[in-house]
DNA sequence: CTCACGATTGACTCGTCAGTCAATGCGGTG
DNA sequence: CACCGCATTGACTGACGAGTCAATCGTGAG
């Protein structure tokens, strides 16, 4: 038994982020996805409409996923500290399974919101959102101070834990399993600290 | 008198951040470049070697100021926390005198540091340990705590302002003057916090 | 066994651009 | 004025690569 029509698709998918990552979207011609998928040129076109399809296909499983973490992990009845530490250690984990994928989220995803559609953008949004939702309650809670806006905070806390992903994708940062545990810690530790009630106000 | 040909290069350079800033550097034609400063096609191969190494020139110029005022400040015999705020203050300064040329430099070459060449990562390398050591050297007089290694340190502090700017550029945050000072203060204060030697430690 | 239909193939088309180059303009110099 | 050398022009070329499509395969139903 050979692989089924769908399989067909995953691997074209799992190809693409290979390419992607090594050689960028720009970079890459669909053929290449095609060979390292070990499939006929014209199926990539059985199954997406164009080379755009593919990059969207791919942040929006991604995407989709992390957005439902975020939601999940508010549905909890937990410190607002230990939310945002739950959702700096799925980001991580996302990376360490997967730092391929990720790093074509990262890294081409943010470019081409720019030129084409400005969907992912709303998506984008959207979690910047739901972890800004995350500190307005915490401030009116008491648990965080309200000296800075809730957005503010959100970009800071996205913004550094991307950062240090940057940081091993271009090999800018030593990588590992210790590193990755280390880092959920410290970013959590450092934002959180900016945030918390008990930091002084400077 | 017309322009002298100092100045036609300069044009160019300057036509091409807006084209780079408006269609992304992949999305745009040499030819687009040419006819948003005025110029003939050819010309632009008179003064650059090939349309890369004028996003090249884009951003070697514009990154060195960056590190020369890093340099600077961290020359000055001020608290860690000051040189921090000047650094920050540098970059959103420089992103409140010319957008698109911000937008350009982390849209189009830090985010694809990927498929341009290795030149870039040296560079943008330097700023991240100037940072680090400016951390390190406050964690060694005992300003900051030595929790947190120089180098996560460094990624999340810039991290958080790059984030700022991105969410800028795409208008996913409010900008204006009132805005563009609020964010130095809030950066800042919330990374500072994290790091500061009376921050608990969680 | 045969038909039908989706899956699969890869050669081909067709537009698009990066980069070239021969021709022309123009300011300075002797 | 005559000449030189750099600045400037823009039509042209050659490569490249996204997307098309007609032909072939494989399989499940009748």
């Amino acid at each position: 038994m050979s692989a089924t029509a769908a399989d067909k698709r995953r691997m074209i998918l799992d190809a693409a982020v290979r390419v992607f990552a090594r050689q960028g979207f720009n970079g890459c011609r669909v053929s290449d996805i095609a060979d390292e998928a070990g499939v006929a040129y014209g199926l990539v076109y059985h199954y997406f409409r164009s080379k755009d399809e593919v990059l969207d296909t791919l942040f929006l499983e991604r995407w989709n996923v992390l957005l439902e973490a975020i939601r999940e992990t508010d549905r909890q009845d937990i410190a607002p500290r230990e939310k945002l530490r739950q959702i700096a250690s799925f980001i991580v984990d996302s990376y360490r399974h997967d730092p391929e994928l990720m790093k074509v989220i990262i890294v081409e995803v943010t470019r081409a919101a720019n030129s084409f559609g400005q969907t992912h953008l709303a998506k984008i949004r959207e979690a910047y959102d739901l972890i800004a939702d995350i500190v307005a309650k915490a401030q009116d809670e008491g648990a965080f101070k309200d000296t800075i806006t809730p957005q503010f905070a959100a970009m800071a806390f996205y913004g550094a834990i991307e950062q240090v992903l940057t940081g091993w994708i271009f090999e800018l940062l030593p990588q590992g399993e210790a590193e990755f545990e280390q880092a959920k810690g410290f970013v959590v530790e450092t934002i959180c600290a900016g945030l918390d009630r008990a930091a002084p106000t400077v």
